[in-house]
DNA sequence: GAGCACTGC
């Protein structure tokens, strides 16, 4: 087996890189949090200084002398929280104004928030007011005490709405900018032109190395190289090193490779538990099977009859499953970790010195031609592997077995991800951006611009949704509104229709049972991981309705409510109880906001006539069912004779996922709330619908046969990008 | 009868 990697010896010195080591309860300075089982570790670094003080007043002294810094260092070299306190401590926030970091993830957002607010204030209970944090639907921070505020990215991008200089903060800092979410993104671009205007903003940008050079040049505006107002600071991590072995030939099985590679690190290494890295979840509840069927034999390849024990994890696992992964290995036993993208940045397994690197991961895909989303497995990007790679040697020195060859590495692989924002539906992102202002988006400064496609696409949609005008003008209703709403545009224009239909509660109740219902693994129901579908399907079925999947969510949540919020109700019903005080918190957190949004009410006001919505109930589904259809008449299809169905905007061949109430039943019209191309073309979460509600709800779409609406589309598509 | 990587408002 060894024979198909390069001898150690073989390791050129460009193999070896560094990361530091970061074992302690929160992950410091990175998109990383530790689960609670590894608290146990929190306290071995907790003295120990973190690099970025050395670089206190090379840090001070760059962002008095330049508007951007950005600040290049490896995870956990202590950025994301120490920098905020330098600043503050430096005086920054002394003028009146805050500093504002965002994050990737709320999970970091709000650990790292908390332990800021008690290295800052020596206290627990101090978050909320010096130091507080900011994620949908909870908030934890006092607009007046507040200095340091973490920040979901996508929640900074909200409050932009509403100030749009972001005048509340002297300094922002974006944190994990290579991850390239849409929304750091689009705050790259709204920032740079915040600068001009804003001559006492100070940006910092925290990226991995590669892009450290294009994040300055973007901000850089002067065209005079002796007098820069963007400038890089580099920031050694602190880790062991990890050695990179290849393969010396392109693996023909990367599952089977994976396995062998694990089985000669079983053999040969010391003490460490592994790491595997494959794209799917169906691929890690292979390798774990066959590990699992193998124990024995590989049990008996060591003389000290060392163990190995194996454990899978991907987000469809539920909280208590995926806990295994994070447990310590007993003495004398290996344990070995077949993990999805999940254990990339997402979260952090204490104790892992091997690596295995199938590279290859699972990608979401957009293609703007079709609408429509595409889930892939594709080589992962150089980033990604040396990001793989650093998941060792947190502790003490690791190594990395790719599965592939050092040529592939350099060659095949690109060097970094494609942005988000060039992979993904951006009617949301586009809406919000005219909400904040930028009507010409054509001119919009993005750090790498989507595909023209896609912003047309998305404008068409806002345009069939009346959220913007033939111009290309956000409508102040509904479409201010539904950029203000916290949800996605079709859910915002239904809820925003509910109220001429007088099914809010019904709406806002379907919304929230969505929220909860794509929480992988635990939904509603008990057993809906992928194994135990059977138990699931059997404990909806009583509550199954004609009109489809989403009615049939609100069905559940109406015995729900009328058992009294039952937690025994729950246990005989096969719905675990937690999702459902979920969903029940999440409706209250809508109609508030909706209350805030749609009726201009706050504070007590705005709960009592939350309260109201939320008790009015509509018994009849054709109103729901209207309400659904102003919001998603461009998902609608027609079903064929061999039983697959037509999409009426597009035209394109889909199927119903065999997961839907409606599978085998055929409605003739239907809508549903996503399409994606997996085996199939699948549509899902299917309502039922008659077609004469089509004109009723869109007759500018349906009506009119003669005169395609594309024309007028294409016009201010035209009009759009010659602005 | 199929099977979804991972986030966020």
């Amino acid at each position: 087996m060894s024979k198909l990697f390069l001898k150690p010896g073989e390791v050129s010195s460009r193999n070896q890189y560094q990361e530091q080591s970061s074992s302690r309860l929160f992950d410091i300075g990175e998109s990383s949090y530790d689960y609670e089982s590894t608290i146990a570790a929190s306290f071995l670094t907790r003295n120990t200084p973190l690099p970025i003080h050395n670089y206190k007043e090379a840090l001070l002294y760059a962002v008095k002398e330049y508007r951007t810094v950005v600040v290049v260092g490896e995870t956990g070299s202590g950025k994301t929280t120490q920098i905020p306190q330098f600043l503050f401590k430096a005086g920054w926030t002394d003028g009146g104004k805050g500093i504002v970091c965002t994050q990737p993830r709320r999970i970091a957002t709000t650990t790292v928030a908390a332990r800021v607010a008690e290295e800052l204030e020596s206290s627990k209970d101090a978050l909320g007011a010096l130091v507080g944090f900011a994620v949908r639907f909870d908030n934890c921070w006092d607009s007046e005490k507040t200095k340091i505020l973490y920040a979901t990215d996508g929640t900074l991008l909200r409050m932009m709405l509403s100030d749009p200089l972001l005048s509340k903060f002297q300094v922002v800092m974006l944190d994990e900018v290579h991850e390239r979410t849409v929304s750091t993104d689009i705050l790259c671009g709204l920032l740079k032109k915040i600068q001009r205007i804003r001559s006492d903003l100070r940006v910092i940008i925290s990226s991995a190395t590669v892009d450290a050079e294009k994040f300055r040049a973007f901000f850089e505006y002067s065209g005079d190289s002796s007098n820069n107002t963007a400038t890089i600071l580099s920031v050694e991590g602190r880790s062991f090193p990890v050695d990179i072995y290849y393969t010396t030939y392109p693996v023909q099985d990367y599952l089977q490779a994976a396995y062998e590679a694990t089985l000669n690190i079983h053999r040969n290494e010391q003490d460490g538990d592994v790491l595997i890295f494959v794209p799917s979840s169906e691929q890690v509840d292979y390798l774990v099977e066959r590990f699992q069927s193998n124990i024995f034999q590989i049990s008996s390849m060591r003389k000290d009859r060392k163990r190995l024990f194996c454990v899978p994890l991907y987000s469809g696992l539920s909280y208590k499953e995926q806990l295994a992964a994070f447990q310590p290995a007993p003495v004398n036993e290996r344990k070995v970790v077949v993990a999805t993208n999940i254990a990339e940045t997402s979260v952090t397994i204490q104790g892992i010195v091997f690596i295995v690197d199938t590279g290859f991961c699972r990608m979401r895909v957009y293609s703007p031609e079709t609408g429509m989303d595409l889930l892939s497995i594709q080589p992962i990007s150089r980033a990604s592997a040396d990001q793989r790679a650093g998941r060792a040697g947190r502790s003490r020195p690791g190594k990395c077995y790719r599965l592939y060859t050092e040529d592939s590495y350099y060659n095949i692989l690109r060097e970094s991800v494609v942005p988000e924002i060039c992979r993904t539906n951006l009617t949301s992102a586009i809406l919000q951006l005219k909400a904040i202002g930028i009507e010409n988006i054509m001119n919009f400064p993005f750090v790498d611009a989507p595909p023209a496609k896609s912003v047309a696409t998305a404008l068409e949609v806002l345009y069939a949704i009346d959220a913007i005008t033939e111009d290309g003008i956000l409508s102040e209703f509904p479409g201010m509104v539904m950029a203000d709403l916290p949800m996605e545009p079709f859910f915002a224009r239904a809820l925003i229709a509910a109220k001429d239909y007088e099914c809010t509660r019904e709406i806002i109740t379907i919304i929230a049972m969505l929220q909860v219902e794509q929480v992988p693994g635990d939904s509603v129901f008990k057993y809906s991981s992928s194994r135990e579908h059977k138990s699931f399907e059997a404990a909806r079925k009583p509550f199954g309705v004609a009109e489809g999947d989403l009615l049939t969510l609100l069905n559940i949540y109406d015995a729900f409510e009328h058992s009294g919020h039952s937690l025994r109700w729950c246990g005989n019903h096969g719905i675990v109880p937690s999702y459902m005080k979920k969903a029940r918190l999440l409706r209250r957190s809508i109609a508030l906001s909706l209350c805030n949004v749609m009726y201009g009410l706050y504070g007590a006001a705005a709960l009592s006539k939350a309260d109201e919505l939320l008790s009015q109930k509509n018994p009849d589904p054709s109103s729901i069912i209207k309400a659904l259809l102003k919001g998603f008449f461009m998902n609608s299809a027609v079903v064929q004779p061999d039983g697959s169905y037509l999409t009426l905007v597009g035209k394109k061949s889909v199927t119903i996922h065999p997961s839907s109430i409606l599978a085998s039943r055929l409605p003739k019209y239907v809508i549903y709330c996503e399409m994606i191309h997996l085996k199939r073309t699948y549509i899902r979460n299917i309502t039922v619908i008659e077609p004469q509600w089509l004109i009723q709800v869109a007759p500018h779409v349906f009506e009119r046969r003669k005169s395609p609406m594309e024309v007028k589309w294409k016009q201010f598509i035209s009009s759009e990008s010659s602005k």
